[in-house]
DNA sequence: TACTAATGTTACAAAACTGTAAGGTTATAT
DNA sequence: ATATAACCTTACAGTTTTGTAACATTAGTA
């Protein structure tokens, strides 16, 4: 979604971003921006900051309290405050006219896939090797091949993928399956880790999970 | 993490950083460089583009094979090939020197906050009104009181929670729960929903999920 | 107002999940 | 080389989860 009052530079931008693919939308009604927004819902906005009847930074702060959707603030003055308070209300990056096309497309790019996980449909996903682990509904996909997890089984496998190449220790990973709460035998987890690893074997990730005797497990 | 040959510009960073609460580490054997930062796993890297025995987009581009790390890269030259270069390999911010330290500060904060979700060992949480969900271990907190959902219900309440004061129709969260793999009783859903919505019950939630009959629910 | 399709509720049995126990295997230190 | 603590495997039973069916309720439309 464009944010944008100049025509001139309104439609190059829209001309830009069809060519690129990227389904765009002009906002018209600046006086109703932050319902249009929502109403809207896009996946990012480019937001200038001089706008008439509203302030870009007044509107990005409004905005920030309902949404996280991204936004890339656009502005023709080179000021470092205007930079400043943009990153600090929350903008997911800057760009100042007049714009190199390609920095432009480049950096929309970089925003969307760094944001992207928060809003495709399909959940969150972590990688590990040509693995994919959707953590919000416990499968882990290699090509075409799915297998589902248990609740514990995506509690750790998850820990581990969020600490990659980090030795990670039995302590940590029963304080967060159990929460101290209480007590569970410690071989509760050692079941569940052989589990665990059983699954991964169907898919030809045997030693995905290392022990390091004494420390903890590595995934590496 | 500072990646950095100028030892004054390395000096000046430490102490910005130090005297803003963040723990700083200044990489010394750029030879090793790789293999250092994996090892520290650090929270952000600074990265100087010139280095000395290594490219720094040719690092970056080596560390993205392996790490999704945060980094901010630092350039004396204002060159927009290199601007463009960072972004497409992965960089996720881009300074150049000399900087203002405020920006550079609000930049490492801003880059902080749109990454930590994939670092903080807790998990991702989302938040819904006084409630906090993570998603990792699939439980409810508000305030003190946590309540556990099983399986079905953390698909169901991330997807709404993803797609909040959006319209969720019955199909959607049909094919997120069963992926059309297997014909479902399309009454499961109903109950699914239903017995959800007696666990918001419990901690006050009475009316989170609301029906549109006919076109789904909406958690708003 | 009455009809109807859409959505809700409850109870139940099959299936899946999970901690425990008992015994087996490994790495490390001495 | 051997002892030992650390870790692994398997089978099992209690518990939880889940889809189904049967019946209840609701909102919208005629």
């Amino acid at each position: 979604m464009i944010v944008e009052d100049e025509e001139l530079i309104c439609n190059e931008l829209f001309k830009l971003l069809e060519n690129n693919n990227y389904e765009t939308i002009i906002l018209k009604d600046f006086k109703n921006a932050l319902n249009e927004i929502l109403e809207v819902s896009p996946d990012l906005i480019l937001l200038d900051i001089n706008i008439p009847f509203i302030n870009g930074e007044v509107l990005l702060q409004n905005l920030r309290k309902k949404s996280d959707i991204p936004v890339i603030m656009v502005t023709s003055i080179n000021s470092e405050t205007d930079e400043a308070l943009s990153i600090s209300y929350g903008a997911d990056d800057y760009i100042t006219k007049p714009y190199n096309p390609n920095i432009l497309l480049l950096r929309i790019g970089a925003v969307l896939k760094r944001t992207k996980t928060n809003y495709n449909t399909n959940g969150n996903e972590l990688t590990y090797k040509e693995l994919k682990f959707d953590f919000q509904k416990g499968i882990i996909k290699k090509d075409d091949i799915e297998i589902e997890l248990t609740k514990n089984e995506m509690i750790i496998f998850s820990y581990l993928l969020n600490h990659q190449n980090k030795i990670v220790t039995r302590e940590e990973l029963m304080t967060t399956l159990w929460d101290n709460s209480e007590y569970v035998n410690d071989n509760a987890l050692t079941v569940n880790i052989s589990r665990l690893r059983n699954k991964l074997k169907e898919i030809g990730y045997e030693n995905a999970i290392d022990t390091r005797k004494g420390l903890g497990y590595i995934l590496s």
